[in-house]
RNA sequence: GGCCCGUUGGUCAAGCGGUUAAGACGCCACCCUCUCAAGGUGGAAUCAUGGGUUCGAUUCCCGUACGGGUCACCA
């Protein structure tokens, strides 16, 4: 009786891993060509620390001229959630994420190296378990996760190390008959992979993010397949990206620890190792302390909140970029309209210590992202957003696009364009005043003039000698300028401000009894941009309404 | 607790033995200006800590503190 028989006995089906080596060759391609991919579990929630890692992978992979695919790793079935799968292609696709190879939808994907989703390849990992049990780097493990609890439990109380290996390892050394018995009787077991590390020696790994790290090897039997017949993480890790020929690993640091595990599996199965970028959680700040954002406490965590605020997916990538490498800043700034997939992306840059999510610099560049975008695209984008969060504001918009666009337009296109909407949100509440029938003011606030009469007045007086909609720009100031001058107001700012006593005020107070009758707020665009687009006779009518009305 | 990793202004960070310790967001002031958003100029604000090594440490080494990650038949 030997390895073979047990081997057999257990995987009688399994077919010689010759099988697959040959069916997945290596990749036909250039020199330094990633392949990397992203590898998700189906759980129904695309996180943003899972966008920071896919982007940096499709970016390393892209800009290496190599492939970067999807995989779904769905071996634990307990956690898996309905259409999942479509969900995530779906989030990153806003994102112009996009795959070379790997799963399309639900079934269905595309790619020669597939299955590409974990639970279809159960044989896959049989063949690889049956081949490790053959050479006896594997066994099967008959404990229950009672005895387990009490073989660890041992170790909690003697204060050692706790774990399955070494002399722990109950089934590490069970004669193979005894266990070939067991399972003829229908015993429950599990395989186990038997390590051939030693704790006491330490092994390299130079990760392209964190340099050089040195940790205890593993020891640790650790389970390879589960009673349900799945591999775990670790193996499926193993086995899929030596067979679909991964040559980078860009995964999250909570990885790292397990990185021995997967240095000695990798040799056990006699696979070349992939180069691995482990990549530093975004954190969250939690009354002082850092803790990495979670998908429970802060909605920011999910991908679909941007989406639901409005945030451009550009601005979330630039901001994202922007953590990744922190000389994407300058870049930028010296590329104004380049495309991101003409900014090189260096791993070895990347932060090793979590950075802070700032929404705030966030929503800067979102403005700066925005403000870039001409009118029709601000409208179009508004309207697709509007559609699912604000019917109010695109039943607005849609009423008259034409008119929509021109009030979308003000300030915007010139080489200073306005920079104040942050998010689709922001929308509804700066442009409503543009529209009558969300023009409804209970009480004018004026500014520095409130006297009544002084109002009336001044709009009275501007309605009957300098109204005149076809004046240009600075016509149309001059005779504000006028205006000013002839009600006892300064033309200028500065006159006023050398000598005050000589005015009433000067001609930006006039300005702002103008402002605040026609759009019943005091804080809006260029004034003479508005009235235009307003147009004539309803500028005419919010300035006489609010004569009547003050 | 063991094992890893980290610590430069409020935040993101450049730096890699000698620097006035960049830059960005935020904050403050001023300028521009018909108000605001921008924009411009300037400012406040940082090397966790104690020991070494060195002519000289933010930079190299060790300790301490603090923070993060990880120790599953979950990924």
């Amino acid at each position: 009786m030997d390895y073979k028989d047990l081997a057999n006995l257990i995987f009688p089906e399994a077919k010689d891993i010759s099988y697959y080596e040959e069916k997945y060759p290596e990749r036909n391609l250039g020199e330094g060509a990633i392949v990397t991919r992203f590898a998700p579990s189906p759980t129904g929630f695309v996180h943003i620390g899972h966008l920071f890692q896919a982007l940096v992978a499709r970016k390393v992979a892209k800009q290496t001229g190599g492939v970067f695919f999807l995989r779904i790793e769905d071996t634990d079935q307990k956690r898996e959630v309905e259409n999942a799968i479509t969900g995530i292609i779906n989030s990153l696709r806003d994102f112009d994420i996009n795959f070379d190879e790997g799963m399309v939808d639900e079934k269905n994907e595309k790619g020669i190296y597939g299955p590409y989703k974990q639970s279809e390849r159960k044989e896959i990992y049989q063949s690889y378990a049956k081949y490790l049990l053959e050479q006896g780097k594997a066994y099967p493990c008959f404990c229950t996760p009672e005895e387990l609890e009490e073989i660890r439990a041992k170790q909690e109380a003697a204060k050692i190390r706790t774990g399955y290996y070494g002399v722990w390892a109950k089934y590490r050394t069970f004669p193979l008959n005894e266990a070939m018995e067991k399972i003829k009787n229908g015993e429950k077991y599990i395989i186990r992979f038997k390590s051939m590390g030693n704790e006491e020696k330490k092994v390299k790994h130079h990760d392209l993010i964190r340099g050089n790290i040195d940790f205890p090897e593993n020891d640790q039997d650790i389970v390879i397949i589960k009673s349900d017949g799945l591999p775990t993480y670790h193996f499926a890790h193993a086995v899929d990206d030596h067979l679909m020929r991964t040559n980078l690993v860009v995964r999250g640091d909570e990885w790292l620890s397990s990185l021995p595990l997967h240095i000695d599996l990798f040799r056990s199965l006699g696979f070349k190792m992939p180069k691995y970028a482990h990549i530093s959680p975004i954190m969250k700040d939690d009354n002082g302390n850092k803790r990495k954002i979670s998908k429970r406490k802060d909605p920011e965590a999910a991908v679909s909140y941007y989406h639901e605020e409005g945030i451009p997916e550009e601005a979330v990538k630039e901001y994202l970029f922007n953590i990744a490498n922190s000389n994407f800043e300058s870049w930028r700034r010296a590329n104004k309209e380049a495309s991101l997939d003409n900014f090189t992306l260096a791993l070895n840059k990347m932060s090793v210590s979590g950075a802070l999510f700032d929404m705030v610099k966030l929503l800067d560049i979102s403005k700066t992202v925005i403000s870039k975008y001409t009118a029709e695209e601000v409208y179009k984008a508004c309207i697709n957003w509007a559609e699912r969060y604000n019917i109010e504001l695109k039943e607005l918009l849609e009423k008259d696009s034409e008119y929509a666009k021109k009030v979308l337009g003000i300030e915007r296109g010139n080489i200073k364009p306005r920079k104040d909407i942050a998010k689709w949100s922001d929308v509804f509440n700066s442009i409503s005043y543009m529209y009558d029938e969300e023009f409804c003011i209970e009480k004018y606030q004026f500014q520095k003039i409130d006297s009544k009469e002084e109002i009336q007045k001044i709009i009275t007086k501007y309605l009957e000698k300098y109204f005149s909609y076809t004046d240009d720009k600075q016509t149309w100031f001059d005779k504000i300028k006028d205006l000013a001058e002839e009600m006892g107001y300064a033309r200028e700012t500065k006159q006023y401000k050398s000598e005050p006593e000589k005015y009433k005020g000067h001609v930006g107070d006039i300005s702002m009894v103008l402002r605040v009758a026609i759009t019943g707020r005091q804080n809006t665009p260029d004034l003479y941009e508005i009235m235009q687009v307003l147009g004539e006779e309803r500028t005419k009518q919010r300035l006489i309404t609010c004569i009547e009305k003050i």
